[in-house]
DNA sequence: TCTGGGGTCCTAGGACCC
DNA sequence: TCTGGGGTCCTAGGACCC
């Protein structure tokens, strides 16, 4: 058997667990550039606020009913996610962590024990030690655990855990859930599904594999196969190398010149190569791309890209720096409103990959030494302490963060501020 | 006026190899 | 006059996830 545990409306939760008086307040996350909602409370998803709307759409439901709005603070929902894995690791061995706020986890070695008391156990204790209240469902394969965690939230709320262990429950699951609602099953498919008459996961687990693969894809055939308890999506116990790191922002307000954009590439490439370098990679390659604001039904749209190779794998601000903005020259046209620009560091290897280029002399092991102690000052002095010139001071492109909560876990000067 | 960011996997087709 | 077959790798684009 497989668990999934699944923190309830993990962001809203976070900041209500820092701020007693937000309890039983309705309460939303706004997205970066506080532009639409991401999460909710259960109070302000009762007042009707959908998920993914534009604020500017629902500004005025959130002042007549009083709904309190946030900033999104990465740092404190990342730290409270280490938390609270590490709590899941006390009560479950065998973890996948799949996302910020969703663990998978092995039910192994618990047959022999009350199954349901254990995981209602290890739900309570998880939610009180950490502040956010989880849910978990369990069953035999990954898709069909994730139907019984939807379960857990709507209709066992008070114990938030459902376990799917035998066919009458399996079939009763399936029944009840409409195939858009289906992990794994997007908007795309599930119109397309629908022309097949194909409505609920009962529906879907019904078709043949072979149909599916012909017709759709693998990983619908997959889904068909999980739906009717033959796992084929295996928990992954050990994390996989990452391949990609990126960064995109959406700017504060549009952008028309090149230098300001310049200037928010650098540092969005400083803070990919800081991440590059904690994990011990160094990137074989760079993609940056600039984009125009797509929701505009007037404006021009822009969407260009580019990727190079670095003529050595590296994890070197500087050279990564000039590199992005090599490429934004390439691809960088006047005229447009610009809304965002990213950069990608793709073809990760680890630090030791020691690829050299037969035309190209290069001080690496001079680097190494630098790039450290640069890592070591802006670890004790603060982020940018040292910097690339390239990465300006202005920073006018800023993404809006109007109403950002102290980040309370990880910062003694925020606590201090909110005294 | 105002609409997020960071990822993965799969597939088809082209280029290339012997 | 007539010119193969079996395979891999790479890339772009699509779809999905949270």
């Amino acid at each position: 058997m497989i668990g999934i545990i699944d923190c309830n409306n993990f962001y809203a939760s976070c900041e209500q667990n820092f701020m007693p008086s937000l309890n039983g307040v309705p309460v939303v996350v706004f997205s970066n550039n506080d532009g639409a909602i991401i999460a909710r409370s259960e109070e302000a998803k009762a007042l009707g606020i959908d998920m993914a709307v534009p604020i500017f759409e629902v500004k005025k439901l959130m002042k007549q009913y009083n709904i309190k709005g946030f900033s999104s603070n990465y740092t404190l929902y990342g730290d409270m996610s280490k938390r609270i894995k590490s709590i899941i690791r006390n009560f479950f061995p065998e973890v996948e962590d799949y996302s910020i706020d969703e663990s998978f986890v092995s039910c192994k070695g618990l047959k022999y024990r009350d199954l349901l008391g254990y995981v209602t156990d290890a739900r309570d204790k998880i939610s009180n030690w950490s502040g956010v209240p989880v849910s978990i469902g369990v069953a035999s394969t990954k898709t069909l655990s994730k139907l019984a965690n939807r379960i857990a939230k709507k209709r066992y709320r008070d114990i938030g855990v459902y376990i799917i262990d035998n066919d009458e429950k399996r079939i009763e699951a399936l029944k009840s859930t409409e195939i858009k609602d289906l992990w794994g099953v997007g908007r795309r498919i599930s119109a397309r599904l629908n022309k097949f008459g194909i409505f609920t996961a009962y529906d879907l687990s019904l078709v043949d594999s072979d149909w599916a693969k012909k017709n759709f894809s693998v990983v619908l055939q997959r889904t068909v196969y999980e739906l009717n308890g033959i796992s084929c999506i295996p928990l992954e116990l050990i994390e996989p190398a990452k391949q990609n790191i990126a960064s995109q922002k959406s700017f504060g307000k549009f952008q028309t010149d090149f230098e300001p954009m310049a200037e928010a590439l650098a540092n969005y490439t400083a803070r990919v190569a800081e991440k590059l370098r904690r994990q011990g990679f160094v990137a074989g390659g760079i993609t940056v791309w600039l984009g125009t604001n797509n929701f505009s039904k007037t404006d021009a749209q822009y969407f260009p890209e580019v990727s190079t190779v670095c003529s050595v794998p590296t994890d070197y601000t500087p050279y990564l720096i000039k590199r992005a903005v090599e490429s934004l020259k390439l691809i960088y046209k006047k005229g447009y409103l610009y809304k965002r620009v990213g950069v990608m560091l793709t073809d990760l290897r680890t630090n030791d990959d020691g690829t050299q280029n037969l035309f190209h002399s290069n001080n690496r092991n001079k680097e190494i030494e630098i790039i450290k102690r640069i890592d070591r000052i802006n670890r004790l002095n603060g982020r940018d302490t040292i910097r690339s010139a390239q990465q300006g001071f202005n920073h006018e492109w800023k993404m809006r963060q109007e109403t950002l909560t102290p980040k309370y876990t990880t910062r003694l000067s925020d606590i201090i501020i909110i005294k």
